[in-house]
DNA sequence: CTGATAATGAAAATCATTTTCATTTTGTAC
DNA sequence: GTACAAAATGAAAATGATTTTCATTATCAG
């Protein structure tokens, strides 16, 4: 590996065990990246997870933080997004982050992206899935909405 | 410009008419993008409108592909999608191709794209509009809608 | 037809992401 | 603990789609 930096900022988080759950062997790298992501709010492209990572162990490659997001991605800890400015952007799962299920609403003007909950927000009602499994043979399991518009601000 | 290629195909297509009341300056070049937007059912990556293009005039540049595909899409005549494999991919708009509004169904298998009518195919109904713009003061114009499941082949 | 302006193509530049490969950790067996 | 095989890491190079640059050519108004 890097360089080896230590475990758990301090107090015992338990992001081990969160991340052995998911199947994950638990590196420190994994681990810092995991406590990113389950301690901020919004996205964050790979750059900015990159540079909160850092703060606690500089030593860090940005080829790392890439491969745990990747990986934190495949096992569903957390989810990726493409808002259309060629660069991938993260967010833990709503489940973990406690926030519900949720999709984005982008300000053509302004480019802010705001979470959706409610309406549209619920990924994919029963209904909704009968209606595509019946009309198209299709099994549906997740949605991705981005909703176009003006925000409060740009109206 | 580049070589000079002639226009409209033989049959005054009126491609020129379409572009110019979409305040576009009718060029060989674009009439021929837009033509193969037009006769193409499915979805193109720049790559592949540039070899269909290609066809009927070699001299034809990816760059020009490139800025008549973004040109098009400025103005609304086509649109432009990421399923998420690192490439934009094109397609004629709804009203365009007469297909009527759709979204898109994406097998996480065999990664096959197909087209969402009915269900959730209406791009935004009026009720889910009001009710955003009700909880998030958020103007919606356009949805971007895209289901991951499995595909009649796959399941 | 002529000139001013916009469009084009080829090649170089960007930029996010991935791959390669030598080195360092991890988890396990002793 | 200590030693090892397997997995993870970091730096640098490679990739690949898209953009930019710039000299050349086409377009359109006059």
């Amino acid at each position: 590996m890097g360089r080896g930096y230590g475990r758990g900022q301090g107090r015992g988080h338990g992001w081990g065990r969160q991340l052995e759950n998911s199947g994950i062997r638990p590196t420190a790298a994994r681990e810092l990246v995991f406590s990113v992501m389950e301690s901020t709010p919004e996205h964050l492209s790979a750059e900015e997870v990159l540079s909160e990572v850092r703060k606690a162990e500089p030593g860090i490659g940005l080829t790392t933080v890439y491969r745990s997001l990747e990986l934190l991605h495949r096992n569903g800890l957390v989810r990726k997004f493409d808002f259309g400015d060629g660069r991938a952007v993260f967010e833990l799962n709503d489940t973990l982050s406690g926030k519900g299920p949720h999709q984005h609403l982008l300000c053509r003007r302004c480019g802010r992206v705001q979470d959706l909950t409610g309406c549209l927000g619920e990924t994919l009602p029963g209904s909704m899935k009968e209606c595509i499994d019946r009309e198209h043979q299709f099994t549906a399991e997740e949605a991705v909405i981005r909703i176009y518009g003006l925000c409060s601000d740009c109206r």
